[in-house]
DNA sequence: TAGATTGTTAATCGATTAACAATC
DNA sequence: TAGATTGTTAATCGATTAACAATC
């Protein structure tokens, strides 16, 4: 019998088997949580001219019991080889499947001081289809710039650039206080998902997703296991 | 009865009752990392003058359960008031006790490029408790630059530095190709965690944790709920 | 009082894990 | 073949949610 733990919203609905699409349901929020880290680390190790990879390696990377690795991936097909493990680039291309995020899809960066250009010329998003087209300040003096590869243009211009580069995702580098006027901005202008880079709490409706960046979550989180 | 599903390693072992300590036992991860979320969603909210806050806020802006996060409180005493909500004030410092992270932590930062000197000058790191006591570079052309308040040193110091500042946290804001010979120096300095800012994977002895940000991941996995 | 929100229960669902046969 | 690792089962545990009495 198929596992019907990863087909949400459904209950006892019938999927038409284990293996292959059928009606293809949405994943539940951890399955797409773990398999979007899962092909993180895949393309880091398909960078690293790893060929293949054990699911207790992949285990090792992202701290997801290996098992649970195994389970997970086993619910949309068989993709490894016993005794081998898993073909990283085989493996990539499935999980890109899976996750439908084989697309290219477009960035405006907000911000264009240190953090702005540290992610402008990172890779980080590139490597998963995220393209950066445009690079936003609200600072005149630094409108005319380059970053990256990209000239900074004006806040006031980013409705229209918004439209004209089919802008999805909007990444705030910006300073706290600046931040929720921002939001206010993009979420008129029409941008689903904000990722946000301040400290600051920001209220949106509940068509739009924000996620704030707190490494010291994380860092709290660590020291926690660590002290105890 | 008390609940004992915030207890792990117990299974039914008696804990003296549900609000008092007892024998403090350890968190269960997910407690722990649900704690550390609302840790820093009322620092923000303290900041912005908040005083009161209820679960539903919380859970706009942590994006868990307002009943789960009753009950994760709740596990640990009475803290809120009905009809009103909990008071920030008093409910950082509930939680900053049950993590028992109220201390102070000394950071090494790891790389004066933009992240890094993003990172110095940000405060997400000290409103809770974490102060970056040394930064360091590998490019002899940096060193002794000033970056936030901090004289740039060469990394070739780190093992004296760690020892000296009492270093536990290492903040690698380095590129790719530098992070794993860099990490493990620091496993020899004796630093107890890292958080990763490049993109490489890096293998560390299991006394040890590395925690690499990823951006991406959360950018792909909020993609994956827009696009479908 | 009336309205709001906590604290708590009970029921369900998903995650986790050990174990191991299958098989590369 | 021998060793390694997947795919899968079964059992347990923690998370999630709706509902609502308690009470500020």
């Amino acid at each position: 019998m198929s596992d019907l733990a990863y087909r949400s919203e459904t209950g006892a609905a019938a999927a038409t088997d284990g293996n292959g699409a059928g009606t293809p349901e949405r994943l539940s929020l951890g399955v797409a949580a773990r398999l979007s880290r899962y092909l993180q680390v895949l393309t880091q190790a398909r960078k690293m001219g790893k060929e293949t990879i054990s699911s207790q390696e992949l285990s090792d990377y992202t701290h997801v019991n290996s098992t649970q690795i195994r389970r997970d991936l086993s619910g949309f097909g068989k993709f490894g080889k016993r005794g081998v493990g898993y073909n990283v680039d085989s493996l990539v291309a499935q999980i890109r499947k899976i996750l439908r995020t084989a697309g290219q899809h477009n960035i405006g960066l907000f911000g264009a001081g240190h953090l702005g250009t540290a992610i402008a010329s990172s890779e980080i998003f590139a490597d998963h289809g995220f393209r950066i087209v445009a690079v936003f300040d609200a600072d005149a003096d630094k409108v005319g710039a380059q970053v990256g590869n990209l000239t900074v243009r004006h806040t006031a211009e980013l409705s229209g650039v918004v439209e004209e580069e089919d802008i999805v995702v909007a990444v705030l580098a910006v300073p706290n206080a600046a931040a929720q006027s921002l939001a206010d901005e993009l979420v008129d202008a029409g941008v689903k998902i904000i990722f946000n880079y301040s400290e600051a709490l920001i209220q949106v409706p509940p068509e739009v997703t924000v996620h704030t960046s707190s490494p010291a979550v994380d860092l709290l989180y660590a020291l926690y296991f660590y002290l105890t």
